[in-house]
DNA sequence: AGTGGCATCCAAAGCGCTTTCAATTGTGTA
DNA sequence: TACACAATTGAAAGCGCTTTGGATGCCACT
């Protein structure tokens, strides 16, 4: 059933069905209600690819999924989606995913954009000098990002978190705890929010006067397995660290289960901040000692996002280009004062 | 950059482009290469809503995704999709993701079958008389549903894992431990697997005459918070079980932590069977306790449907209609002998 | 010389929708 | 009565691609 056979089982042009269906003022609403009516009867939808022809618009945003056979998926991918949707749902839209090699994220951005399927892009997984920010700006199609990228400039959208201030703050509560001897556990170097988070820890301790060692310093992937070894690196070091900065309660997950093999006792021997992203499976309070955190919702960040995507292609702006969310520092039961010696 | 622009850029008919792109015997190669060359000068795509609608082929394949306010995000499907990705990506498919209330999955399902955005159907979350079936074959879209709808004529293609099969073998696994006092901690009632996987548990226990008794079962979400609840509740019956079977290890995360909680010992006072469907963040041997599990790798079904689902598209078929993998019991810590009284 | 076959190429007709421009009718006004 | 004007409706032109059904040369073959 198309607009075509629809129209003619109405006697009416296409047209007018057309307009009928798109609430067009010019049309009888005594006509439109019949068209409505034949509609529920007939089940007719519009093809939507068709639409998307002539119109320019689909209802859709695009974003990229990082995968490739052994690449581990992403929890955190999965959560904001869960968020995209939430909004997505709301009006309609749906997402078009292109999966593509971590490598090959740029190429893959550009043919989302180029094919004509997608109105709007969402852009993740933001490295240091990202070079799909060039890419996306020659684009004249609406994107937000979430993230941002060192050492660009800041004239993008984006949806970020304060993360050299989560992780500055943090640094600071250890410290007033009287730990002197730090480690950071972070997210791939060349990311982000990994670069932000390490200076934010920096900074904190050059107040003080102290440096972060190169060897108390992990960049690796979100990993519980990478959470586990970068701890039992960490634990024999000659001048063990008593303070640990977790750029997800993911790493921490492992990472408290070397603490734990290595019989110290999480909060007192070992005092451990971890960065929480909400995730549904990994609440810090249900950690055998709850977590200390720095707390944002990456589902709420989803959400957002799609707000303002779906906000921009519908027209019905204007949006914050720029949105730094900050985050709230929660302390429980795994930080505690520095032992003594 | 459009094919009309091109073939007139190079002198060309737009036919002669097309059928250059597309890999036509009948175009001259001298003729392909100078194309070729063109395409990458200008850095022409072809727009994919205009390929679709002439065509009818698109290169994706639709799902739908379960989402709602405070609707919590499934691991599961992130997992699933990272698998169906994986294979995506070596055929240049993408998705198209509707998210979708779940209790609208049906209308959804349809909306996204009609919109013709999609070439194949990808039907996850199968219920018992599933409703979706019988819309799907009226479709004359290739569909692969995951899992299969209990009750209804087994007449659609399908992947599944014999649940029943592994919930019989890890039941009969702690009958021969000596275990008399089961306790079945499943997912949803209406959904597919968890109907099979009690019938398993229920078949076995018959075979030695005992029975589940209706306090030993319960039916929730597949939550760390459900399986808390679910293993508290258990604990304090009169009768307090010996053996858990688990739906899920996100479930027997909660439950542990409820074990715990109570002071008993895991493959000691309770014997625990999770099915396992490697998840990243939830491998059974990292448990504090490993566990004793049935596996199916969640992730392989989803490059396989992918494979089945593009395979059929791209007529490279035949495909076997209906898969059944079996599961892996593999024995771990978290089950032993019956304590003695 | 006449014919058929082959290799190339092209014009034009859709695919199903939106939208511009125009036509038709009925109504109020001069 | 004649005319401007609002209210409705349609015909047809795209959107960018694929594909059918010819064209056009050019060659070998009878």
């Amino acid at each position: 059933m198309n607009l075509k056979q629809l129209s003619e089982l109405l006697g009416l042009s296409q047209t007018t069905v057309s307009r009928a269906l798109n609430g067009y003022p010019e049309v009888n609403e005594a006509t439109r209600e019949r068209v409505l009516q034949a509609v529920k009867e007939t089940g007719y939808r519009p093809n939507k690819a068709a639409q998307r022809l002539a119109t320019g618009k689909a209802g859709s945003i695009g974003l990229v999924m990082p995968t490739a056979p052994g690449h581990q998926s992403d929890v955190h991918f999965g959560e904001f989606l869960a968020g995209l949707g939430e909004e997505a749902v709301r009006h309609d839209f749906h997402f078009v995913i292109m999966p593509a090699d971590p490598d090959d994220e740029v190429a893959a951005l550009r043919r989302l954009a180029i094919s004509g399927n997608v109105d709007a892009l969402f852009v993740a997984y933001m490295r240091g000098h990202d070079p799909r920010l060039a890419m996306l700006k020659s684009l004249s199609m609406p994107y937000v990002v979430h993230g941002r990228s060192f050492g660009s400039e800041p004239d993008y959208p984006y949806l970020d978190i304060d993360n050299e201030g989560a992780f500055y703050d943090a640094t600071r509560l250890l410290l007033q705890l009287g730990h002197t001897r730090f480690a950071l556990m972070n997210g791939p170097m060349h990311l982000d929010f990994a670069i932000r988070r390490k200076n934010g820890v920096i900074s904190a301790l050059a107040e003080r006067g102290l440096t972060l060692e190169d060897g108390c310093t992990s960049h690796a992937l979100m990993t519980d397995e990478q959470g586990l070894l970068a701890m039992e690196h960490f634990l024999q070091l000659p001048e063990r660290p008593t303070a640990i900065l977790c750029s997800s309660t993911v790493l921490a997950l492992g990472a408290i289960r070397a603490v734990n093999q290595a019989g110290l006792r999480l909060g007192e021997d070992i005092s451990l901040i971890a960065h929480d992203d909400v995730l549904p499976l990994l609440k810090p309070e249900s950690f055998s000692v709850p977590l200390t955190t720095t707390r944002s919702s990456l589902r709420a960040a989803g959400v957002r996002i799609a707000q303002r995507l779906i906000g921009t292609v519908k027209q019905a702006g204007p949006f914050p280009d720029q949105e730094l969310w900050k985050t709230e520092l929660i302390v429980r039961a795994s930080t505690g004062p520095v032992p003594q010696a």
